[in-house]
RNA sequence: GGCCCCAUCGUCUAGCCUGGUCUAGGACACCGCCCUUUCACGGCGGCGACACGGGUUCAAAUCCCGUUGGGGCUGCCA
């Protein structure tokens, strides 16, 4: 289902401001993950939605890391999950310091940790304006509470002992330990989201909830409205498991008497099972996709769609750029989705076949490389046709390994269904013979010519093409799948093809092993 | 437990707001056939869904209520 029944944009998917009359001219969305050790596929989606959003309408997205725990920070954290971002094209307008890149924007910190006096301040306003109490429960005192609560099958809720206190009981506490905790006022509050409609929440569920903790930290709840506010956010896209909280969210914001800005709450990635994506998970990384060939275009793609449809049906493959004008809001959804692995291969094939050769070459030889092969001794020519004869048939970029791993190795083993179909046939050593006949005479080694021959050869002896083809192939490349035959052969030159097909002889007629089968 | 969100083919989804044109459209996957070469690409065709139950209505995938299933929040985590 799709959002456009809350009928809240106007042209282009500009969105305008209700509630306050301000007029947001100015779109500002942020991404602000807490770095954990690699860019998230999940984070990724929500980074995406954000960035495409402010992109396509002429905003500003931020970069703000929410690294107020900081001992489960550290900076190669940091760095491992910006490359994700780079890795994907997704940049940001404002930000905190990255590499030799100072901070960006002029609404920083971008970095929680080094915002903790504005939230200190922030709270203490509340405290000031009696938005706010100090709780000197013990953790021990609440835990009995609730677990009373749970017994009693109660909801689970804070007595508020504390929220009235007067400024002499306050003052009497001397140096005890407090929390600072948030006043939640009567009434029922209303979060009007762009993807999920008006979701409204009696304040009453919510508890007087804690906002700042005993070492002066500020919990998530208030760094997030504090930066969200004094950055001028005006549009909060995130994960749909912050819905409840964008309740708490705009008491707060109302408290502290900014303006609210629109909400969009994303329904999250479920892996291939339909679960969280958990990051334990392979691919839950998202330079995972990276490694395994696959492009980021294509990963962008996939993503989009994830959550998205385009206005022009039956329509799924989008360049970055047609992602850009095509990406409206009225169609995000509002429903969870499933990760499927088969639609992004066939997604990136897609998106392979529309690179330009050149760029595509590159990317393979150092795949190549990896795989201990030595691209660079051919000559450029021979490199860009060899890709080219690849890019219609991989789907992924790490697929150039399957396909043409034989132009640079001795064959040293036939796939063994192949064999069965092939070479334990009555007629395959007479096929073999036939071929080596027919090819040694050629002298102009061309694609056309090899094809010309291999014709010449199937209508003299009355068989269809496919029965030489197939020995052929498998002679050649060790197996049944591969790059076009005659363009293959044309590559992989006279001399060797000659030789392979005499080795395939050999193995047929009396199994002699193939050349350095050292097993 | 309480509150909130979600629910169309195996998967991603269109349609839902503004009920009839829906014997529910597309894509991935799968299965056939074609492209006198496999795989791939492309083309054609097949398989395959409105979670369930009530209501409202002349008419419901579409509106309302309930049930079930999934998810979230309910922390001195973010």
């Amino acid at each position: 289902m799709l959002a456009k029944h809350c009928a809240c944009y106007s042209m282009e998917g500009i969105i305008l401001k209700r509630f306050t009359g301000v007029s947001m001219d100015q779109i500002r969305c942020r991404i602000a993950p807490s770095p954990s050790g690699f860019l998230h596929i999940g984070t990724a989606k929500i980074a995406l939605f954000n960035w495409l959003f402010a992109r396509k309408n002429g905003g500003t997205f931020v970069l703000r890391l929410e690294d107020t725990d900081a001992e489960r920070t550290d900076e190669s954290f940091v760095q491992a999950m910006c490359e994700g971002f780079q890795w994907l094209g997704i940049d940001w307008d404002e930000g905190p310091p990255f590499g030799d890149e100072p901070q960006k924007g002029d609404y920083g910190p971008y970095r929680q940790s080094d915002r903790k006096a504005i939230y200190q301040q922030e709270t203490q306003r509340l405290l000031d304006e009696g938005k706010a109490y100090k709780c000197f429960c013990t953790r021990e005192e609440l835990e009995a509470e609730r677990e009373r609560a749970q017994q009693e099958k109660r909801p689970p809720r804070y007595s508020q002992k504390c929220r009235n206190l007067s400024p002499e009981e306050v003052a009497a506490m001397g140096d005890r330990s407090y929390v600072v905790r948030f006043k939640v006022p009567d009434g029922s509050t209303e979060v009007n989201d762009l993807v999920q409609g008006t979701v409204r929440c009696e304040n009453k569920e919510f508890d007087d909830f804690v906002i700042q903790k005993p070492n002066g930290d500020p919990i998530f709840h208030m760094a997030v409205v504090v930066d969200d506010g004094q950055m001028q956010i005006s549009h909060v896209i995130r994960g749909d498991d912050h819905l409840t909280n964008a309740t708490r969210h705009v008491m707060l914001f109302q408290a502290l008497g900014y303006p609210v800005p629109e909400f969009a709450h994303l329904p999250m990635v479920l892996d291939e099972k339909g679960k969280k994506y958990s990051k334990r998970l392979h691919g839950a990384n998202v330079l995972d996709w990276r490694n395994d060939g696959y492009l980021p275009e294509a990963l962008i793609n996939y993503v989009a769609l994830l959550g998205w449809t385009p206005e022009e049906p039956n329509r799924e493959l989008f360049t970055i750029d047609e992602l850009l004008e095509a990406f409206v809001i009225k169609r995000w959804g509002k429903s969870a989705a499933r990760f499927d692995r088969k639609k992004l291969d066939w997604l990136n094939g897609r998106h392979i076949r529309l690179m330009d050769t050149r760029v595509l070459m590159e990317r393979v030889i150092p795949v190549l490389e990896e795989a201990g092969f030595n691209p660079r001794e051919r000559s450029e020519d021979w490199l860009l046709r060899m890709t080219e004869i690849c890019q219609e048939k991989i789907g992924t970029i790490n697929n150039i390994i399957e396909y043409a791993d034989f132009f640079f190795k001795e064959i040293n083993s036939y796939e063994p269904k192949a064999v069965k179909k092939q070479y334990q046939k009555e007629g395959a050593e007479t096929k073999l013979q036939q071929l080596i006949d027919a090819l040694t005479p050629l002298e102009d080694w061309s694609a056309d010519m090899i094809k010309a021959a291999f014709e010449a050869l199937a209508e003299a002896q009355g068989e269809k093409l496919g029965a030489y083809i197939h020995p052929a192939r498998l002679a050649f490349t060790g197996k049944s799948v591969g790059p076009g035959l005659f363009e293959l052969a044309e590559l992989l030159g006279k001399d060797a093809c000659l030789e392979r097909l005499q080795n395939a002889l050999d193995y047929v007629n009396v199994g002699a092993p193939l050349p350095e089968v050292q097993e």
